[in-house]
DNA sequence: ACCATTATTGGATGACCGTTCAACAAAGAA
DNA sequence: TTCTTTGTTGAACGGTCATCCAATAATGGT
């Protein structure tokens, strides 16, 4: 019987679970654990994959910060519910989004994103979407049948909003937890409505 | 005429220098720059004085995490000005806070806070006070004589609110200028006086 | 001018970093 | 079975990292 050395996956499987690992990493040890050899230890791949599948490593910490965008997309894609304000909001306020490591990915990547162009750039794109499918709702929550510029002003505050709660609940959990956070929102959403 | 090989300085001085090297270097790279050979660079000093004055590279970390707090603490000092909610509103979306190098300081330490421990008990510390003193702006504000418990709420949504949005200007400077940062606030605020 | 104090230097060291690439082997086809 | 394709390995490399510490030299007192 002759064990083999190796499992060979799909280039799509293998990058994938790169990616995965990769934001494993990230959430365990921030952006000084990024590195070749823990990605690849917490995948249970060789070193040279990384390079193989990514060009290298920014190029894999690029691949993460578009895997870090998936969920919150899916959250607010159109198909969903109907995504009424206070939905939408329950929803990026639920177990899915404030889970502690989930932040902290987060917390790593926008750190750097500070000072990576390239990352920037593709920050932009997702932020104006996601933006846009809030003001919708907002929009929709006041009646309106488009999004006005205080629909715009509104989303902003908001993404502001709930980014300063992911972290403070990320590097302050005993400040900020779900109760807090909703009772912020609440607090400050409920004179909006104008 | 002989020139001196280097300049002896008090080692509170030179303490310091460290430390603002320390912040400069952050800024400017974020923490994977954040090496002794960059900072001792920055500070025209030698490898050896790290290690000297602060033990080691994360000494001088949590030194730089400190002194990072000082503007913020200094504006929120009692003995400054009155102190109206307006008052410290306008103060921490001043110049002083909302340029981009000092909030690039900020994403590059949170990433670091959020998987560190040490780190996050001095959060901890300065962010109470911080809170404290903004519970106490707004309970004045609504004609309280002290901080009740909506006070705390809404003092922690308003530092949740200031974070995201120097989050946002950092990573995305032209979705968040110091026009957003007013209007978002206002938006937001509006209908929180109950 | 000399000495004692002490801030400072920078070479040495060992660990770790990202990248490269020739050799290897798993899996499917013939 | 044998061959071809191609996903995978890991040693080797040059560079950078933090830390240590013996040697050095700036400064102030005498």
């Amino acid at each position: 019987m002759t064990m083999p050395k190796y499992k060979r996956l799909s280039p799509e499987t293998r990058a994938s679970e790169l990616v995965q690992a990769g934001l494993q990493v990230l959430s365990r040890g921030g952006i000084t654990a990024f590195t070749i050899e823990n990605i690849c230890k917490a995948s249970g791949a060789s070193r040279g994959l990384v390079g193989h599948y990514f060009g290298g490593k920014d190029g894999l910490l690029a691949a993460c910060y578009g895997a870090a965008y998936a969920p919150l997309l899916e959250s607010i894609a159109e198909d969903k519910a109907p995504l009424t304000l206070n939905g939408l909001i329950e929803e990026l306020l639920s177990e899915r989004h404030l889970r502690r490591d989930g932040m902290a990915i987060w917390l790593a990547l926008w750190g750097e994103v500070a000072v990576n162009p390239v990352l920037q750039a593709e920050h932009l794109r997702h932020y104006r979407s996601y933006r846009t499918a809030i003001a919708q709702a907002t929009a929709r929550h006041f009646g309106r049948d488009a999004p006005a510029a205080t629909d715009e002003t509104l989303a902003a505050a908001l993404i502001a909003l709930l980014d300063g709660i992911w972290l403070e609940a990320c590097i302050a959990p005993t400040e900020m937890d779900l109760g807090r956070a909703r009772a912020a929102i609440e607090i400050l959403l409920k004179g909006a409505a104008r």
